[in-house]
RNA sequence: GGGGACGUAGCUCAGUUGGUCAGAGCGCUGCCCUGUCACGGCAGAGGUCGCGGGUUCGAGCCCCGUCGUCCCCGCCA
């Protein structure tokens, strides 16, 4: 039998009570986190959101609470009604919060009966994530997860405080609206007005939040959703929240003086200092340090041990000596065998046309001398696990070999990322033995702790590194022109100008990111606000005026009538949780993510639809057989 | 599209060379228990070994295929 609620008012949460509540009448409402029933004592965890606390029901105190106790299971809802009372010292549990206390219940009503669910909210999340996801609503009742998404609250209303006190408006702008022009596949919704046309979802608001500039609004932000229909990935979901943000008239510096303020706000609200100025690093730099353009700086670097090896060496060792000769160190590793190391393997990417040497005893047996000089310029010691990467002649890619004056060929960017993606991906493996990481788990743990009010030194946790100086165009090969690497309005350095259509390889875009160990967390631009430039641009890139005007029509109209320089970012707010969550993955700090192949558990989407829906939309599926 | 890991009870897992191997702990159900807090005690229920096919006298174990989850590459500038 349920009870109702009948006119009965919570008067505290359970997670709240202290001895200096002793005495007072109270009602809790909640789960019930566990049951220990000892016969005529039955003792109840009430939980909610903010905590537990204990319910004693007393058979010879309250009979009837009592035998509604016998009734109860885990995850019931109920309502206890009592007095706060002290434990007696014996009682006392340290491990709790509410542990000096406890309710006297005079009565429990049972709100709601559970099923018995397959996974106790109770406990630490189980390894089956189908099924925590399946039961999303269960999983979210666990501490850790609510504690997570206190957290994203915590930490976005921070940030939206600190931007709106350094002047920028929060605008809305459209879900449904037109393709924009970040390279990723669109989200379509048939219109049922106009027959065969479709909305987009946006990837950004970036078109939007230009025109903004245009309107006047002088500095603008969003917390905006954005959609992007590519594979799914740890740090990658289908639907995605960016702090966007655009400002007129602004340096790139001013932007990451914005950007800086407001990201060591959000982490202040997570209990963690962010020092600012973030450091720098050029794009090349990047890669030839870290072999990746959001370097993880908790790791050694790459370093170049090309000087170590004579050119009979890497002949001998099929190495290009035209290409980076690169070692990669993990710290104390310790010794593989030849079984570990060969697990190892497909970590590395093939596809990129270099190749490694693991096997150092080897390499030293034939060239002693090489070996030697290779640990040398790692510092390495001992207990380091060090491979060499280098670009393999045999292996023929689909990439530019050739070498343009002032920039990392493609050839070169790729040895460069195998060897990156290696040392990312072994540290992953290695991490309890290296303990590169361990900083930030332990940082994040404390910080949960302490709290906002008494935050902690994150600076060796978290290493937020501006990327600049990316290449303006990419040359592409199949067609052997120079396309933009970065979406068409991103400005190039006024100092390169001249260089557009004579020189294009050797123009820098006024673009940046902004990694932290080793995730992106965003990225933006100066844009170009002149329309000459804009036309250079275009014609640089071979798009004609109508071809443009088509794509970008709208568009283009607005900037010709008074648009002020502007530039601006969008960080990904997901990962900011993540990294501060101590989170593995964006699903952590997603109430209802999908899977990796785009699937919801829970709401089991997506679906097909009726026939009469499709016909309304003037859409008719076509399935390849 | 490609590579890798995993899939045995509700959950976490063990299962040797193919031969009583259908197992453990937790959870669950019933009974007992007035100071537990991962309560305890006794008893019990619970399995298409992801699915399909093959090899074999015999398959949880070997082979092929397939599905699902996760990680990575491609893709996402």
């Amino acid at each position: 039998m349920l009870d109702f609620l009948g006119n009965l008012e919570r008067t505290h949460r359970c997670g709240t009570l202290r001895a200096a509540d002793a005495g007072k009448q109270v009602v809790l409402m909640g789960w019930v986190n566990r049951r220990r029933d000892h016969g005529n004592l039955i003792f109840l965890d009430l939980r909610d959101r903010s905590g537990i606390c204990q319910i004693v029901l007393d058979k010879e105190l309250t009979p009837g609470g009592h035998a509604r106790g016998e009734q109860v299971r885990s995850e019931y809802v109920v309502a206890a009604i009592g007095k706060v009372r002290l434990r007696a010292p014996e009682a006392i549990n340290l491990k709790m919060e509410t542990g000096e206390i406890e309710i006297e219940a005079t009565e429990l009503r049972i709100l709601n009966d559970a099923r018995l669910t397959p996974f106790s909210p109770a406990e630490e999340a189980i390894k089956d994530e189908e099924v925590r996801l399946k039961y999303r609503y269960v999983d979210l009742r666990r501490a850790e997860m609510q504690r997570n998404f206190r957290l994203r609250h915590e930490i976005t209303l921070a940030i939206r405080a600190n931007l709106s006190q350094q002047g920028f408006l929060e605008i809305e702008t459209p879900i449904l609206t037109k393709s924009t022009p970040e390279g990723a596949r669109d989200f379509l919704v048939p219109s049922r007005v106009h027959a065969g046309e479709f909305y987009a979802l946006p990837q950004s608001p970036q078109i939007f939040k230009q025109i903004l500039m245009i309107s006047g609004f002088d500095r603008y932000f969003q917390i905006a959703r954005c959609f992007r229909d590519e594979d799914l990935r740890a740090d990658r979901q289908l639907e995605f929240t960016q702090i966007d943000l655009e400002m007129s008239f602004p340096r790139r510096e001013s932007v990451f003086a914005v950007v800086e303020q407001f990201l060591a706000a959000g982490f202040a609200a997570a209990g963690v200092t962010l020092p600012t100025p973030f450091p720098r690093i050029t794009y090349d730099d990047s890669m030839r340090q870290f072999g990746s353009d959001k370097p993880d700086l908790r790791l050694p670097g790459l370093t170049d041990v090309r000087p170590a090896f004579t050119d009979e060496n890497l002949a001998t060792l099929q190495i290009d000596p035209a290409l980076p000769v690169v070692a990669l160190r993990i710290p104390n590793v310790g010794e593989l065998s030849r079984k570990e190391r060969e697990d190892n393997h497909p970590l590395f990417d093939q596809k990129k046309g270099a190749k490694f040497i693991d096997d150092f005893k080897r390499l030293a047996k034939s060239f002693p001398e090489a070996a030697a000089k290779v640990r040398e310029l790692t510092g390495a010691s001992d207990a380091d696990f060090v491979i060499v990467v280098a670009g393999d002649p045999a292996h023929h890619i689909k990439a530019s070999d050739t070498k343009f004056p002032g920039r990392l060929s493609e050839r070169e960017i790729n040895v460069y990322a195998a060897a990156g993606n290696f040392r990312t991906e072994l540290a992953k493996k290695y991490a309890d033995r290296h303990g590169a990481f361990r900083m930030t788990e332990e940082t994040v743990e404390a910080a949960h702790v302490h709290g906002a009010a008494d935050p902690i030194d994150g600076s060796k946790a978290f290493y937020p590194i501006w990327i600049v100086d990316f290449p303006m165009f990419e040359y592409e090969l199949a067609s052997g022109k120079w396309v933009p690497a970065h979406h068409p309005f991103t400005a190039p350095y006024e100092a390169d100008m001249a260089n557009l259509v004579s020189d294009p390889a050797s123009v820098r875009a006024d673009c940046y990111d902004l990694a932290m160990n080793g995730l992106e967390l965003g990225s933006g631009s100066i844009r170009i606000h002149r329309k000459d430039v804009q036309q250079q641009i275009f014609a640089s890139l071979g798009i004609s005026d109508e071809e443009a005007r088509k794509r970008f029509g709208f568009f283009l109209d607005a900037l010709e009538y008074g648009t002020p320089p502007h530039g601006g970012i969008a960080l990904g707010l997901d990962r900011i949780i993540m990294l501060l969550a101590g989170a593995a993955n964006l699903r952590e700090v997603i109430a209802f993510p999908k899977t990796a192949k785009a699937i919801d558990l829970m709401a089991d989407a997506p679906t097909t639809v009726t026939e009469q829906q499709l016909r309304e939309l003037h859409v008719r599926v076509a399935l390849k057989s």
